[in-house]
DNA sequence: CGTGAAGACTTTAAAGCTAAAGTTAGGATT
DNA sequence: AATCCTAACTTTAGCTTTAAAGTCTTCACG
């Protein structure tokens, strides 16, 4: 009995992080009706994703930015000239509360990178307008994101990169029917700060 | 002068959310070096990986758990019977802090999902187990999340499952190898709450 | 015009996270 | 075996976000 026979416990080795198919075996040994391909896919799709985030919020944070900072500064961008939007409908479109909205303005305004104002027709509302710093961050931010996105994609065809983008988005499609966003907000946590480095 | 001519401002109105085509036109209006083929892969990898978190938040919250806590009973599970790692090594595959972890585990301890203990040979440590219902929660929750996956995927043939997963997991490997998550942690805020329905 | 109701933020309280400092047990050195 | 060092959490302070309540226009009606 001198070793850890049954009753409380010691702990494994610490042990690495689980391949994608380590970890799908490990799923299906406690829920046997698992489809291991269709599995493979969405899990390959997460791991994905949260790479990329990171790999995006590395790249931003050079700029001085955050990651919630540079959505700010697409949606805006995306508005098109003369880049304004009001907190509600920025809100909406980045999936936060109102409030949320309203402190990362401030921040955002500190920092220079929009202005805020009242609209002059209709005085409860507020008018955020990226500024020329606003603008000018995005951009190179863009250049960093976009060099980076070609890297990644570097080995597939132009073919496969058709192909990919069309069945994701039939995917898309398919979740956006399925899925209905319920009135709004799509909160998700897209996006968050990254500092570049983490090692000790 | 009665009307907004230059000036000082007023919005446009509310407008919808842009499409994919429509978010890519900007950016290429902004910044010509885009290659239009790569940002519609990216994006729309982006855009569904959000809908899924927040589809499967709301599967969760059904079951009374936030996806955080979802996510640490995956891997517990992920990691086998007897299904136990102690707070740094979840808080590494986590990609939190371990200062999270503690309240993460304070939580779900007292909802039961987990006990929390000190290592008998090393007190230094602490094992956190899953316990059964919290083995339980998982197998719902998972059983809902493989049922909307097999949705999502229905119209793909297996064929292009299967080489979907292909090209997804040779991405994985390419940001892996490029973007080496620096000594552990890789944040990216992946989980996090999404109540059912936002509408009032 | 005065009043009520609705809309669009903002404010406040509380949850959850990060960074940095603090504890405590195990090992290594001498 | 005394001391220092390191590892593995936990605690504290501050920030960001959510939910709910509050404020301030504007619009519709009487």
């Amino acid at each position: 009995m001198s070793d850890t026979s049954q009753g409380a416990a010691s702990l494994p080795p610490p042990g690495h992080e689980p391949s994608l198919d380590e970890q799908i075996a490990a799923y299906q040994r406690e829920f046997q009706d698992l489809d291991p391909q269709v599995e493979k896919v969405v899990s390959a799709l997460g791991r994905l994703n949260r790479r990329m985030n990171v790999a995006y919020g590395r790249q931003v944070s050079e700029l001085g930015i955050s990651n919630t900072e540079w959505e700010v500064l697409k949606t805006l961008v995306v508005s098109g000239a003369p880049y304004r939007l009001g907190p509600g409908e920025l809100a909406k479109r980045l999936g936060l509360t109102p409030a949320a909205m309203t402190h990362r303005i401030d921040r955002m305004a500190n920092d220079g990178l929009v202005t805020r104002d009242r609209d002059e027709n209709n005085r409860v509302r507020v008018i955020v307008e990226l500024t020329d710093e606003g603008r000018a961050k995005w951009l190179e931010a863009m250049r960093r994101a976009s060099a980076f996105e070609e890297d990644l994609l570097q080995d597939l065809s132009s073919e496969e990169r058709g192909v990919l983008g069309e069945v994701l988005i039939r995917l898309l499609r398919r979740v956006e029917d399925t899925q209905p966003d319920a009135g709004g907000r799509l909160k998700d946590l897209d996006a968050q700060d990254q500092d570049g480095a983490t090692a000790s």
